[in-house]
DNA sequence: TATTGTTATACTCTATAACTATA
DNA sequence: TATAGTTATAGAGTATAACAATA
């Protein structure tokens, strides 16, 4: 006879905890006028993976739309700049200002304070090697992981 | 200085893996017609943490109107039963059939083996502590653990 | 004719507000 | 008058489709 779980199963329980996580990371952001996928945007600007809107759009798996109204949003706070491509005008690149790499420092140090909450209840090195075999299952999945 | 990495936080990772998560899961529930919050709704009632509708929309956080629609796809698929309460018959109390409890059973597998997709690249002990910390986590957010 | 970015539109999910029936 | 459930409506978030500029 079969007992086990739903509720024990990692898929289970890595979607359930990261619809909590992404809400209280939400929280924190709206703060500061963002989203966590302005927030994405700023990474993969930060990270130099892609830096034309399209490029940007295949990389977060959203539609090119989006990137639009996202990069609106960023534009507005100064935190990007466009920039028509000289080589080719139909291609608009993305720029990290300063003040997005200052924004992009507050979301991390928000999701640091979030971390901490998170993690009251767990030894250091339990925490760690969380945050460590999460890591090893992001890279797995193609999500961005440092 | 600080060169700390918003995708190396906890909160970004399990944010991100639990969309990814999510998504994948919910790919397979699609062949049994139902999504996330529908077995969400089936595992309250296994539990018997709550049965009227109000108090399964107060338990599993979201507005009572959800739950008469989820309830009413649960119904139509034979998963679920609505019972008047005698001695109070403004409440409906939701009763697991047979039939849920077995869609309910074919749910937990899915999960199983996606379990077992993303957990390929680790070695047996360290998906175990995964996903026991996970419940340590979990409890510690309210959600439901076993 | 194909591609990049944009705008217009539509769809999914879920909440809030209005309503019905019981209490 | 208050409460459980329901129905109607609205909002957030995102995708798809139509369009403009450039290649």
């Amino acid at each position: 006879m079969n007992t086990v779980k739903l509720t024990s199963t990692l898929a289970f329980r890595l979607g359930t905890l990261g619809a909590v996580v992404s809400e209280r990371f939400s929280a924190r952001l709206a703060a500061h006028g963002l989203k966590p996928k302005h927030v994405g945007l700023l990474t993969v600007l930060e990270s130099g993976t892609a830096t034309s809107q399209l490029d940007i759009a295949k990389l977060m798996n959203v539609a090119p739309s989006l990137v639009v109204s996202l990069a609106d949003r960023l534009e507005e706070l100064g935190a990007v700049r466009r920039e028509r491509d000289p080589f080719d005008r139909r291609r608009q690149t993305l720029a990290l200002t300063q003040e997005g790499r200052e924004l992009l420092t507050v979301c991390t140090r928000a999701a640091a304070e979030l971390d901490t909450e998170l993690t009251g209840d767990l030894r250091p090195e339990e925490a760690e090697a969380l945050r460590s075999v999460l890591g090893t299952l992001a890279r797995h999945s193609g999500l961005p992981t440092d």
